[in-house]
RNA sequence: CGGAGACUAGUUCAUCGGUAGAACGCUCGCUUUGGGAGCGAGAAGCACGGGGUUCAAUUCCCCGGUCUCCGACCA
C-alpha cells in the first residue's frame, strides 16, 4: 500500500472532546471515524486491524471445533417474546417496518440460533455442537463511551455450544477457557480469567479482563495468577494474603474483553430444543455461550500498547509489518531504490506501507510512523545509500541492514 | 435516565451585540529536506435547528438536537 493513495489521513490535533486513548489515537491515526455516539466507521487501516483480530479469533474457534455461520441482524419479534426478552432486555433496539412489522436488531443471538438448531438436530448423535459467528451487534446503551470500548454498534464473536448433558458441557467449557487464553495471548494481551456472576442464567461465568485505567470493571486478583474475582461478586477483600503465598491480593480497573458462561437449559426450554437420547427419550439440550468483542479488543490493544507518540501494535494485529519511509524521494536514485525495495517486499508477501510522499518533511513522516504504530520502520534516504535503516516501533535502537536481512526479520511474522 | 460542559472553515480554536478571524490541513508557485520546515498567493463558513429580546444576535434569553465527561445502567 502506498501512503499517498491510502484513504484516511493522520491528524496532529486530538479530536475535540474525546478523552479515551483509543478514540484519540485511532481517530488521529486514520483508523476510524465517528458516525454518531458509539458508532464508528472503519477506514482501511482500521479494517485491516479489525480483520486480523477477527481472523485470530476465527482460527482459534475453528481449532476448538466451532463451525462458522452468519445469523441475521434483523430478528423475529415473536422469538424474543417467547423468551420474555422483548420487554426485559433493556438495551434491545426495536425497529418498525413501513408495514408495521417489528423486529429486534440483534444484540445477541440465542433467539435466532436456538430455533434454527431445533430444525436441524434431533439425536444425541448430533451433539455436541459448536457454532459461532463474527457479526455486528446492536445494543441501545444508555451511554456509549470510551471510543470503541463501549459502542451501540460493534463487532462481536459469539459462539454457542450444545450438549447432551452437564458433564459434556463442563468438558467443553474447559476447552473454551484454554481457547480464550490463547486468543488474548495472540493479540498481545495479558487477560486475567476472572470469576463473575452469571446474570439471570446461572450461578457464575468467567470474564477475561485486561488491566487498564480505561476499564469499567474492577477485579480483585492475585498477581501470582491463581485467583481473580469481579468485585461485583467477590467476598474477598483487597490486601488479603494469597493462600498460595503470592502476597497480597490487588484491586484493579479492567476492561472485559471476553466472557464465557453456562446457559444451562434456559433457551432450550424456551424453544423446546430437545434431542432423543440412546433410550429414545426426549432430553433438553444443555447450552453454553462464549463472547469476544472484536472491536473492543482492538480498542483495548491500543489502551495497553501505546506511548505519548502513538500506537504500538503487536505484530500479530498490526495493519502492516513494515512502514517503509522514503526520504529525499525527489532524488531519482533514492526514489528508484525505495520503489525497488517496496516491490521486493511485496513480492515476498511482506505487508508494507510505503510512505512515498514527496515534499513532505522527515519529521512529519516519522511522526506518522509513531502514530500509526507499525512494528518495523524502514528508512531509505540519500544517507542510507544501499543499506536500509531499521527501527522497531517498540525500541529506540536504529540499525542498518540489507534487504535480504529485512526480509528474513519480517517474513517470520 | 439524572448532572455538567460544548457546538463558529475539513480539523483545533478565537471573536462574545454592529452581517467572521487564526493555526493546522488543502490548491498553486518558489525554496527546503533526519523529528509534524520557510516565503508568497489562493479556495474554503446559512456560526447545530427553531423561536424570542433588540434599530441590530454567532454573541443575550427560551425550546429542541447533537457530542463529550461524571453518575445510574451494562443479558
Amino acid at each position: 500500500m502506498k501512503y499517498s493513495k491510502l484513504f484516511g489521513k493522520t491528524s496532529k490535533t486530538d479530536p475535540k472532546d474525546e478523552v479515551s486513548v483509543n478514540a484519540k489515537l485511532l481517530m488521529r491515526g486514520g483508523f476510524i471515524r465517528k458516525e454518531v455516539a458509539g458508532v464508528y466507521n472503519f477506514l482501511p487501516l482500521g479494517l485491516i486491524v479489525l480483520t486480523k483480530i477477527a481472523n485470530i479469533v476465527r482460527e482459534e474457534m475453528n481449532n476448538a471445533g466451532g463451525q462458522e455461520i452468519l445469523l441475521t441482524a434483523l430478528q423475529n419479534k415473536s422469538n424474543w417474546q417467547k423468551t420474555g426478552r422483548w420487554d426485559s432486555f433493556d438495551a434491545l433496539f426495536k425497529v418498525e417496518s413501513r408495514y408495521e412489522a417489528e423486529y429486534a436488531l440483534g444484540p445477541t443471538h440465542e433467539e435466532v440460533l436456538v430455533p434454527l438448531v431445533k430444525q436441524l438436530i434431533s439425536s444425541y448423535k448430533d451433539l455436541p455442537l459448536s457454532l459461532y459467528q463474527i457479526q455486528t451487534k446492536f445494543r441501545d446503551e444508555p451511554r456509549a463511551k470510551s471510543g470503541i470500548l463501549r459502542g451501540r454498534e460493534f463487532l462481536m464473536k459469539d459462539l454457542y455450544s450444545f450438549h447432551s448433558d452437564e458433564g459434556d458441557f463442563d468438558k467443553y467449557y474447559k476447552v473454551m477457557k484454554k481457547t480464550y487464553r490463547e486468543v488474548f495471548k495472540r493479540c498481545g494481551l495479558d487477560a486475567i480469567e476472572t470469576k463473575a456472576g452469571g446474570g439471570s442464567f446461572s450461578k457464575f461465568s468467567h470474564e477475561y479482563q485486561v488491566i487498564a485505567e480505561a476499564g469499567e470493571d474492577e477485579i480483585i486478583y492475585c498477581p501470582g495468577g491463581d485467583f481473580s474475582e469481579n468485585v461485583e461478586i467477590t467476598e474477598v477483600k483487597e490486601g488479603k494474603e494469597c493462600d498460595l503465598g503470592h502476597g497480597p491480593l490487588k484491586k484493579v480497573k479492567v476492561i472485559e474483553v471476553g466472557n464465557i458462561f453456562p446457559l444451562k437449559t434456559r433457551f432450550s426450554e424456551a424453544f423446546d430444543l430437545t434431542f432423543k437420547d440412546k433410550n429414545g427419550k426426549d432430553q433438553l439440550v444443555v447450552m453454553g455461550c462464549y463472547g469476544i468483542g472484536i472491536s473492543r479488543l482492538m480498542g483495548t490493544i491500543v489502551e495497553v500498547h501505546h506511548d505519548e507518540r502513538g500506537i504500538i501494535w503487536p505484530e500479530s494485529v498490526a495493519p502492516f509489518q513494515v512502514h517503509l519511509v522514503g526520504l529525499d524521494l525527489e532524488n531519482p536514485d533514492v526514489k528508484d531504490h525505495a520503489e525497488k525495495v517496496y516491490a521486493e517486499l511485496q513480492k515476498e508477501k511482506i505487508e508494507v506501507l510505503f510512505d512515498d510522499r514527496e515534499n513532505t518533511s522527515a519529521g512529519e513522516k516519522f511522526a506518522d510512523c509513531d502514530l500509526i504504530g507499525i512494528p518495523y520502520r524502514v528508512v531509505i534516504s540519500k544517507k542510507t545509500e544501499d543499506k536500509l535503516e531499521i527501527k522497531k516501533r517498540s525500541e529506540k535502537e536504529i540499525k542498518f541492514i540489507t534487504l535480504p536481512e529485512l526480509i528474513k526479520i519480517t517474513a517470520s511474522n
